[in-house]
Parts: structure tokens; C-alpha cells; sequence
DNA sequence: TCCTGTTGCTAACGAGCGTTAGCATGTTTA
DNA sequence: TAAACATGCTAACGCTCGTTAGCAACAGGA
């Protein structure tokens, strides 16, 4: 047995984790409900009772990619915190941390955008309370920026959707492996929100 | 029995339009996996087994509502060939058709954004070319819009995924019933997309 | 009046679903 | 060496799934 972390590379992962990893990528796929334990059991190439010596239930395994998600996305809020210049370059900096979440995690991204409406309660409205709790933090900083006279005066509420929309949906197209790095499709949505398309 | 639309209110909508609107709603809500046609015929007030006396399945009904959206989006576009002015006024042609398109059907457009992936084939790579038939015309705009020097020199096919994204978005959140109408949401998005947040 | 279309029912089909019980094997830990 | 854990199996549970067969009632048009 390995040393527990050396290298990413040479980390015997615990079946548990494997299996987490497999969901994800089947969720995203073919999307919750339509993903059976069977399907996941044969990408592991074990029976679909043999999951359950590891995991509780096939719900448990949405919540842990869900809340998982939510944790990274408010890990990363803290970066923004630390941006005192100007509302634009707050705005940049949050839109900065959350794409990097979503390209660092294109398949649980996919999962927590799409799937997790099929939470059960109360952990359906433990993540909603989560999501208004973000999508506050965007609207206060447009807000300030309006009331300081840097951003136009717009519809706070109606902006911060327009604005992470199009940054959600950054995990249907971004390949992990192309010529983009996280911080250029920041980078370049950043300009587009703040700047626009004209000359 | 009336005769055949006299005003919308008064019109008697055949059984297999009553179950096309009941599956559209229910695919959204609940998604069409996760929808059982048990669920359709019980909001219809029938046993499951009815259905089939009007539908052939429920993928067609899946079908049907995706592909109707499409002619839906492929119909307003005869709007943007009108415009001959500027490639920011024919992009905001463009925005206002699409964001009316969205807002006049939002169960319908929830269905289309989100669960064409269950379309069989042939039917998913018709969807998707055309998508991509669709992307391509909102390029071109970008692209001669920066030939011409009307806007920054920007990847276009990122653009066009940024742009789609924020319109997509709309149907999540637009109340048909709301103080905005179509124009209004259509407008600011593309104020948003053409000049940005910032004064 | 007969025909055709619309609408709905009951009963049932084979298949797949998530999950549990109970057991076996090997590996790590004390 | 013994206990504990990790991992996997077969068999099966009760349930739901989409769908079909066959039949019945009623309406409108010929």
C-alpha cells in the first residue's frame, strides 16, 4: 500500500472515492434519474449490490456532489474578500473565483447546475438558501458599484442573473485540456460583463 | 362543440394538446426522466393506459416539445434579417427575438434547455445541428460585427456561448405576469451584452 | 341508422428500479 | 493469531416503469 498522498498521480484511491467519481460523471451524462446503480456499478465493474458496502444510498451521492460544490464555490469567495480597490475589480475577482471552481470541476459543476433539484428535503432547501445566500453577495457588490457610481444604474437583481448565467454555463464548454486557462475564460467573461461587446 | 378558435379562452383544446401542455409542465418541473406517465395521466384525471389513446410515446411528446421550440427560434429569426442598420442593432434584433421566444414559452423552454439529452436518435443529432445551425448565425453577427469595427476583437464562438447563455438563462426566472414585458428583458440584456455593467 | 373518431377503462406484460440480507474472501491492525 | 475492516458476491424484495390488448361508451357526420 501507498503512502497516503504523495503524488496525485500514485494515490490508490479508496473505492469510495472511485465510486463518487464514476456518479458524477454519470450524472452529468445521462442526468440523475436516469442513471441507474446498475449503470454506475458496471463502469466500476462490480454489481450494483456491491455499492452499497461503501455508500448509504444513490441520493447520498448527489448531496456529497452538491455540497461539495457549494463548499468550493463559498472557499472560493474568500479571494474576493480581499479585492478592497474598486467594484469592477471586486466584480472581476468573483467572477474570476467562480469560473476557476467551474473549470477545476466541469463534471460536479454540471451535477450541481442541473441535478439538484432531485434533492430530497431538507437538504433541497438547505442548497436554495445557499444559492440565495451567493447570489446575494453578487447583488450587493452591483449594488455598491451603482450607488459609487461605477457601473450603470441597472436592475441589481435582474444583472446578477444575466451575469452568472452566462458564467454557470462556462462547464458545457470548457475542456480542461485546451488552449484556456481558467483565468483567461475569467478573464475575458469579466471584460464582457463589465466592458461589453461594443467598441 | 365550438368552432375552431373563435378567442383563446374560449377554445376547446383537443385531449392531445391538454396532455402535450400537462407533460410540458411536469418535464419541467420535475424533469423527463424523473416524470412517469402515471404522473401525466394523473394531473390529466385519467389512468396512465388512456394516454396512448392520443399519444404514441412518451418520447414523442419530448419530441414535440423540443422541435416546436426550435421552429419557434428558427421563425423569430426572420426578424434579424431585416435589420440592415448596424451588427449591434441586428445583434439586439437578434437578443429581442430569442429573449421573446423564450419568455412567451418558459415550460417549454425549460424543456428544450434542459432535457433534449434524452432525445433518441435520430432525433438528438437533428437537435443538435440544429443548435449549431442556431450558434452559428449569432457568430456571424459577432464576427462581421468586428470586421467592421463595430466591436472589440473578441473570440467569437466564446462570445456567442456567453451572449446564448445569459438569453437561455431567462426562462428560469421570468414571470410572464411580471412588471417586465418580453421587450423590457430583451432590451436590457442586450444593453448587458453590448456596452456592459460598467459607465 | 351506421360508421368513424374520440375518449376512457381494466388487466396485464416484461423489464428495470433502489435496496437489503446473508455470506465469502482477503487484507490490515492490534 | 485473532479481530476488524474492505470489498464483493448471489438472491431476492417490493415497487414502479412504459406500454399493449381488448373492450366500452358516446359523439358527429354520412
Amino acid at each position: 500500500m501507498f503512502i497516503f498522498v504523495r503524488m496525485h498521480s500514485t494515490v490508490k484511491k479508496s473505492r469510495k472515492v472511485q465510486i463518487e467519481e464514476k456518479a458524477t460523471t454519470l450524472f452529468r451524462e445521462k442526468g440523475y434519474a436516469a442513471t441507474s446503480m446498475r449503470d454506475l456499478a458496471q463502469v466500476l465493474g462490480i454489481e450494483a449490490a456491491s455499492l452499497y458496502s461503501h455508500i448509504k444510498s444513490k441520493e447520498e451521492l448527489l448531496q456529497k456532489i452538491c455540497f461539495r460544490m457549494a463548499d468550493r464555490f463559498f472557499d472560493a469567495w474568500k479571494e474576493v474578500e480581499t479585492e478592497q480597490n474598486s467594484y469592477a475589480a471586486k466584480m472581476q475577482k468573483a467572477a474570476i473565483a467562480y469560473v476557476q471552481v467551474i473549470t477545476q470541476n466541469t463534471d460536479a459543476s454540471a451535477v450541481f447546475f442541473n441535478e439538484w433539484r432531485h434533492l430530497s428535503e431538507p437538504h433541497l432547501s438547505k442548497f436554495l438558501s445557499m444559492r440565495n445566500d451567493y447570489e446575494g453577495r453578487f447583488i450587493e457588490i452591483i449594488e455598491k458599484g451603482i450607488a459609487a457610481g461605477e457601473f450603470q444604474q441597472v436592475d441589481s437583481k435582474f444583472m446578477m442573473l444575466a451575469i452568472l448565467s452566462s458564467l454557470n454555463w462556462t462547464h458545457n464548454w470548457y475542456k480542461p485540456n485546451g488552449k484556456l486557462s481558467p483565468e483567461d475564460v475569467a478573464n475575458k467573461l469579466s471584460n464582457l460583463i463589465l466592458n461589453g461587446l461594443k467598441k
